[in-house]
DNA sequence: TCAATCCGTATC
DNA sequence: ATACGGATTGAC
C-alpha cells in the first residue's frame, strides 16, 4: 500500500475479479480501495487463500501490465526497510521510478535511427561528452565486442584479484573489499569485474557517487562488453529516460545497470555482483526517508541473492573495515612493493620560511615545499593539481580594523572561521588560534573575507606567468586535462584527470582534518587526499605530492605510507573505543522535544540501549540518540519502528524523523 | 434505561 | 484520512 502511516506497512489482501486475472500478476502497480479511498499499492504475491478474517474487497485497477517490482527488489526493499526502521512504501519510492506511460508503450526494440536512440538512451546528461553508444544499442542482437577481455587484465597488481574475477565469472558470490593503487583505472578494474560476470551468465550492478565518475564508468563498461549491453541510471535523467533504462534492466534487455545511487536498486536479472566505488563519498547517503546508504544496500543486496560484492576505493571506510575483521568480505590489496613502486613521492609541510620573508609576495598563500614542487613539475613540463577548500564553504577572515589577512601565528596559513560562534582557525595546520591579534594594529575582531579557488588560481596564475590555469568545481567539472605544463585548481571531488599524471598535486585543505567536529573528519580528509594523490605520477616518474598538514597526524601518515587499510583499521579500534559507529548501531530522532520524548516513550528499547542526548537540532527541534551493541540493530530498528506505528496510528501531531546510522553524530 | 458522544483502533 | 465499535456520560 503506498502509503506513508507507519502503521500501515503491512500487506493487505485484495479479490482479483475476473477481468484482471491475467494482468494482476506480481510487481505491477495497482489501484485499491482502502478506507474509502482509492490508493495506490503494489501486488506482492498471488495467493489461493486469505487468513483475513472480514469481507475482502476486489482489486480496483492495475495500473499497468508492466511487474515493475522484481521479487528480488520486492525481497530487498523489505530488508532495507526494516534495517532503517522505515517503511516498504518508502523504500519502494526509492526503488522503482515512477511510470512514465508513453516510455512504457515505446516498441521494445529501439528506434532504427541510431543518432536518436543513442546518448539518449545511455542515461548520460548530453551535455557530458560521452560516447553515444552505450545505451540501447541501434542494432539489437549485436555481439558483444571480439575485442573484449574478461580477464584479469588489471587486476593481476592485486595477488588475490584473478582468483576474485575467476569466482565471479564462474558464478560464486566471492565479496571484497579492494584498495586501488595510486592512479589505478578503477572504472576500467569494474568493468573487467562486471565483463568476469556477465561472462559467468548473471548481471551486475555498479553505483558510484557523482556523475563524472559514473561517465568515467560507463565509457570502461562499455568498451569491456561492447555495445547495448549496459544503461546508466541516474536521478539526474528525468523522468523519461529514467524510466527507460529501469525498464530496459527490469525486462532484462541489458545485464548491467551502473549509475549514482539512485541505481542501487535496479532490477537485474540473475544478478551476480553488486559494486560500489569510494563508498565514504556523502553523496552515497540517500536524503529521502528511510535514508538507506548505497554500500548497505548493496550488501544487503549480495547477501540476499547470493551474489559477489565490490567495495572499493582509493580509501577504505571504518563499515569496509569492519566487513573485513569480521570475515564477511576478503581484502584486495597490492603488496607492499608494487605499492611503492606506484606512489608518488609524498611531504608533509608545516613552517614556511618564505612567507615570513615576503608575505605580500604573489606566493604568500603556497609554503615553500609546495611551491617548489609546483615550480619543478612546471619545468619538467607537467602539470600541476591544487586542491583548494570548497568555496563559500568557510570563509577565511582578516582584521576586522586595518583588512589585512589573518594568519596562523604558527605556520602563517590563513585563518578561518568555521562557525560564528567558533575560535578561528587555520586552513592548513588545523591550529586553533584563540587569542588572536593583528600583526599589524593588534586589533582582535575578525571579518569574513572570502578566498576561494578563483582567488587561488589568480594568484599562482601570477606566480607561474605563462603558464594556463584551469579550475575545476562546483559550477564546472574538469573530467580531464592535457598532459603539458599547466595548473589545475580543484576543489574535492572534482579533481580532474592529467593525461599521463601529474607532476605535482599540493593538498591544501587540510583545515578540513581539525577544524570540523565529524566523527569522520578524518576519514574523509584522508579520503579527498588519496583522491587527488592518486591522479599523480608515480615518484620515479617525477610525481609529488605536498600535503599542508602536521605530519604527525593520523591521516596524514596513512596518506605518506599510502595505507587505507591501515587507517581504517585504526579508526575502527578507536570507534570501538569510543563506541561509536560502525563498531554500535546508532539511530537518531528528531523532532520537538515532545514528540521525540513521546516516540522514545513509545520505544520498548531492546537489552544494552542507551540513550544518549538530547542536543539542539535546527529551530525548535531537538535529536536524541540511541546506541545499541550490534547484535541489537535489528532489534531497535523493529523497535522505533513499532513506536513510530503507534504515534502515527494515533495521529500524534508532531512529526519525528527516524534514523538509522546518521551520518553526522554531532 | 437509552441515546448522544468520545476515544481508540482498523482500514483487506 | 474515515468509519466503526465499545465505552462513557448525561438525561429521563
Amino acid at each position: 500500500m503506498d502509503v506513508p502511516l507507519a502503521h500501515l506497512d503491512r500487506p493487505f489482501d485484495y479479490l482479483v475479479p475476473a477481468e484482471l486475472d491475467a494482468s494482476a500478476v506480481p510487481g505491477v502497480r495497482v489501484k485499491v480501495r482502502f478506507a474509502g479511498q482509492l490508493v495506490d499499492g503494489w501486488l506482492l504475491e498471488r495467493v489461493d487463500a486469505s487468513g483475513h478474517t472480514g469481507r475482502l474487497a476486489y482489486l480496483e485497477k492495475v495500473v499497468s501490465p508492466e511487474p515493475v517490482l522484481s521479487p528480488e527488489v520486492a525481497r530487498l526493499a523489505r530488508a532495507v526497510a526494516d534495517r532503517y526502521a522505515g517503511s516498504l512504501a518508502d523504500v519502494l519510492r526509492l526503488a522503482v521510478p515512477p511510470r512514465h506511460a508513453r516510455v512504457e508503450k515505446e516498441p521494445r526494440e529501439p528506434r532504427a535511427a541510431p543518432d536518436a536512440a543513442g546518448s539518449a538512451d545511455t542515461g548520460v546528461p548530453p551535455d557530458t561528452g560521452v560516447p553515444p553508444d552505450t545505451g540501447v544499442p541501434p542494432d539489437t542482437g549485436a555481439s558483444p565486442d571480439p575485442a573484449r577481455t574478461d580477464g584479469p587484465g588489471g587486476w593481476r597488481d592485486y595477488p588475490a584479484g584473478p582468483a576474485y574475477l575467476r569466482a565471479l565469472a564462474d558464478g560464486r558470490a566471492p565479496r571484497a573489499v579492494w584498495s586501488a593503487l595510486p592512479g589505478e583505472d578503477w572504472a576500467a578494474r569494474y568493468a573487467e569485474a562486471v565483463a568476469a560476470t556477465v561472462a559467468g551468465g548473471r548481471g551486475a550492478v555498479v553505483v558510484v557517487a557523482d556523475n563524472r565518475d559514473l561517465e568515467r564508468l560507463d565509457t570502461a563498461v562499455g568498451a569491456a562488453l561492447g555495445p547495448g549491453r549496459h544503461v546508466c541510471l541516474s536521478a539526474a535523467l528525468g523522468p523519461a529516460r529514467r524510466y527507460r533504462a529501469f525498464l530496459a534492466a527490469r525486462r532484462g534487455d541489458v545485464p548491467v545497470v551502473i549509475g549514482t545511487r539512485a541505481a542501487m536498486f535496479a532490477p537485474v536479472e540473475r544478478l551476480g555482483l553488486v559494486a560500489v566505488w569510494d563508498d565514504g563519498d556523502d553523496l552515497h547517503a540517500e536524503p529521502r526517508a528511510p535514508y538507506p546508504h548505497t554500500r548497505e544496500v548493496l550488501l544487503t543486496r549480495a547477501q540476499l541473492a547470493e551474489a559477489g560484492a565490490l567495495v572499493g576505493g582509493y580509501a577504505r571506510t571504518a563499515e569496509a573495515q569492519l566487513l573485513l575483521e569480521t570475515g564477511w568480505a576478503r581484502e584486495v590489496v597490492a603488496d607492499r612493493a608494487t605499492v611503492r613502486a606506484r606512489t608518488p613521492a609524498i611531504a608533509p609541510t608545516g613552517d614556511d620560511p618564505q612567507l615570513a620573508r615576503d608575505p605580500g609576495a604573489a606566493t604568500a598563500r603556497l609554503p615553500t615545499l609546495a611551491w617548489t614542487a609546483a615550480r619543478d613539475a612546471i619545468r619538467a613540463d607537467l602539470p600541476v593539481l591544487v586542491q583548494v577548500p570548497r568555496r563559500g564553504y568557510l570563509p577565511s577572515v582578516s582584521c576586522a580594523d586595518c583588512r589585512t589577512p589573518a594568519r596562523c601565528p604558527h605556520c602563517a596559513g590563513p585563518l578561518a572561521l568555521p562557525s560564528a560562534t567558533a575560535a578561528p582557525a587555520c586552513r592548513w595546520c588545523g591550529r586553533v588560534a584563540a587569542a588572536y591579534a593583528c600583526p599589524e594594529c593588534g586589533g582582535r575582531r575578525l571579518r569574513a573575507a572570502v578566498t576561494g579557488a578563483r582567488r587561488t588560481a589568480e594568484e599562482l596564475g601570477r606566480a607561474f606567468p605563462g603558464v594556463p590555469v584551469r579550475t575545476s568545481g562546483r559550477e564546472e567539472v574538469l573530467a580531464e586535462v592535457p598532459g603539458g605544463a599547466g595548473l589545475v585548481i580543484a576543489t574535492p571531488g572534482a579533481e580532474p584527470v592529467a593525461d599521463g599524471g601529474y607532476g605535482a598535486v599540493l593538498l591544501l585543505d587540510s583545515w578540513a582534518l581539525l577544524t570540523r567536529a565529524d566523527l569522520r573528519a578524518g576519514e574523509e580528509a584522508l579520503r579527498r587526499w588519496l583522491a587527488a594523490a592518486a591522479l599523480a605520477r608515480p615518484a620515479a616518474a617525477g610525481g609529488r605530492v605536498v600535503v599542508v598538514a602536521d605530519g604527525g597526524l593520523a591521516p596524514v601518515q596513512a596518506l605518506l605510507r599510502w595505507d587505507a587499510g591501515w587507517f581504517a583499521a585504526r579508526e575502527l579500534a578507536e570507534r570501538r573505543e569510543l563506541g561509536f559507529p560502525p563498531a554500535v548501531r546508532m539511530a537518531s530522532v528528531t523532532g520537538v522535544p515532545a514528540a521525540v520524548a513521546d516516540l522514545l516513550d513509545e520505544t520498548r528499547l531492546p537489552d544494552g540501549a542507551e540513550v544518549l542526548g538530547p542536543v539542539p537540532a535546527d529551530g525548535e527541534r531537538e535529536r536524541m540518540l540511541v546506541r545499541v551493541p550490534r547484535a541489537r540493530a535489528a532489534a531497535l530498528a523493529d523497535a522505533l519502528h513499532a513506536a513510530a506505528g503507534a504515534r502515527s496510528a494515533r495521529k500524534a501531531a508532531d512529526p519525528v524523523r527516524l534514523q538509522v546510522d546518521p551520518l553526522d553524530l554531532f
